[in-house]
DNA sequence: CATGAATGAGGTTTCATTCAT
DNA sequence: AATGAATGAAACCTCATTCAT
């Protein structure tokens, strides 16, 4: 996972080359150091793609602001498409390791939601750019077979949430007339499109708004008694 | 309102165009049927727009679904900009209006709020186009001048929203330990993020979307007593 | 045949469009001017083709030539690999026809085979572009799908040659020691590889070249009592 | 002709390098080792640019191969062309001296030019590469002035060949009514372009063509009484 | 002897837009 | 109202080559 690649670890839809592609190795020393100079692309890349949107933002913007040129960085990378499945994918990684946790961790559903509400804010500030290019690219870049697998772990996901507001109205937490999947689909959608507007240093910051929608997404805004 | 126009009724800051491009509407013969002729290609743009996002439909996109050539496209409107500039506009008066409707009716907030949240399921359909091309598009349109009126369309009714859920604290109808700003935005963001996944055909309508959403919003997905 | 297309009649593989592209119709009026253009450069293009290569012939290379510029040219063709494949279909397509005509006209293989011949020979002049890429960037364009045609097509009139050397072989004209598929092959590459020094303004012209092969491919260079 | 070198011997009219690239040979260490490890490479080299031709192939593929990086290749050769060079070099080097051998060798002309063409097949498959080279990519290579040299061994050839077949039509060997030149273009182009499809394990090898090739370019294909 | 990073030039292609007809 | 040709800028990407380490 920490080697040099250019792949991205994913198998690549490359007919043309077809013929030998034998030697590619590459295991020697400075996994470290090369990594670093990578990571430090894609975090540039990263923040250019948050702000101007993926489409929008040219390899030049990227080489630029690396001051290089922009035929370098494909001494990185293979492709503009590489250089943003890699914020995904890390993004995703991270959170699916986080919310097999939170299942993990057990609780009755409220304090299961709970924390996977929390998961989600809590990566806002990490993973602005991957959260950013989803809500602002995905229309974009699911036409293309590579990020297929996007959509697969999305799905997972949502089986996941549904499974614990299920559980919630089972055991009578939640209440019965609300749909499960319309439910889940809101809260995520709630929660992430908040990296739009969120500032981490304005009034709250993300555990503040998480405490917020919580409480929020529990109980409404109605006063209860 | 209803003339042929190219340049959108609107001042456009554009720098490029100087002094000159001022008087280039006509007023010729069939102004009803030129207008129908231009609103059916607006509706064609809008749909591409809505499945590929702006940047991604190019004009040559829009040409062949009308059945002719790009260029001839620039005997309609005088720009890419324009034509969604139309979509949003169309959008932004009719929720405005709306909005000042509902207002007007009066009622305690939480009937006012309620009506407010039922205008924005109403626009799902009708709106579609307009409200995907915000949620996708927006980042990168909202760099050119021209659209600034929509932020300020924006900040308006946010306005307007914060004002009844403000309202609805003061006089004890909803809870004080909520933010109303951030409240206002979770709502409008919820409301309009439906637009990726709903589907008219599908198990609920926007009527059916907006009662489950108003249900959550006042009481919560808790099961209380 | 003739109708203004940028597809080249061929079905493209172009995945990533996908979506719509339901309207490309166009049938109206000035497709004589239209295909008149085209030529043009198409017989441009052969030019370079035919004096570089095609790898070494750069579209802007073709595009100077017709006194526009490069991005222009993708007005009238789909790619470079297009343009290549038109002037190659346009040759295989003729040599196909010249091929069965003379079949047609029956014969004893002799006669039948020096038609064969003589119609290579012919096309020498008006497809040079086309042989002179077949002969040097075959290798190069074999590679891509969109060619494979190209293939079958040699395939087909490999059997009508080799078929009539055997008929020769069977009724006693020609020698039985003689390998068909193997005799095809030599004349085959022995005739179309002329086109690299072959000079029409030279002393043979393509009629006496004909000839001349002809004499040696029936009775060899030996001098017959 | 054995020390390892970086200019393949051969003075270049590389007017881009000027006058400081002179002086680069190494006479250091382990000149035999050395020179196998660089014999590896151009061997390796030599396949690839036989399968993909010689603009197709680029250094990165011929690193790839050797399992090294594109930019470690430079320290065994001054260019991409320096490769291909030695192959071509070392091709012609042997053939010149094969001939030169044939010729000494003495004989009759249809001796000699037999004895010509099985030298031909002969180097069909030890230089399959430099021939590949030759039959696909001279178009390309030409324009280099470095290359200019193969042009001058092939004029050189040219007279050797047609030497013989004139001097075999004057003692009568030979047909009257063939053009020397002619034929010999046509016997060699016959011969290097069967380099295209011949197989070493299929059904004839490389003295079997020539067996079958003698015999049609003597006495042709017809039967004679 | 090799790496890893970068250069710099140039390649094909895309696309909004213009304009004479 | 539309065509068809072209522009011009810019996009992504390739590749031979260089060089400090």
């Amino acid at each position: 996972m920490t080697t040099t690649r250019k792949d991205n670890g994913r198998p690549r839809a490359d007919a043309r080359t077809g013929s030998s592609g034998g030697a590619r190795r590459r295991a020697k020393g400075s996994t470290a150091l090369a990594s670093e100079r990578r990571e430090h692309l894609v975090k540039l890349a990263a923040e250019l793609f948050a702000e101007k949107g993926y489409q929008a933002t040219t390899v030049r913007n990227i080489a630029d602001e690396a001051g290089i040129l922009s035929g370098s960085l494909y001494h990185h990378f293979d492709s503009k498409e590489s250089i943003v499945d890699e914020i995904l994918t890390s993004f995703f990684d991270e959170l699916a390791t986080a919310n097999q946790a939170a299942l993990a961790k057990g609780g009755d559903p409220r304090e299961v939601l709970s924390e996977l509400v929390r998961i989600c804010f809590g990566t806002l500030i990490p993973h602005r750019a991957a959260i950013m290019v989803l809500q602002n690219d995905w229309n974009y870049l699911k036409q293309f077979d590579r990020f297929d697998y996007l959509a697969k772990a999305e799905g997972e996901t949502e089986r996941l949430w549904v499974g614990q507001i299920e559980r919630g109205q089972e055991t009578g937490l939640f209440r019965e007339d609300i749909d499960p999947k319309l439910t889940y689909r809101m809260i995520r959608d709630t929660i992430w499109v908040t990296v739009r507007w969120f500032q981490p240093e304005g009034r709250l910051d993300a555990e503040g708004l998480a405490d917020h929608y919580i409480k929020v997404l529990f109980d409404g805004i109605s006063r209860h008694r």
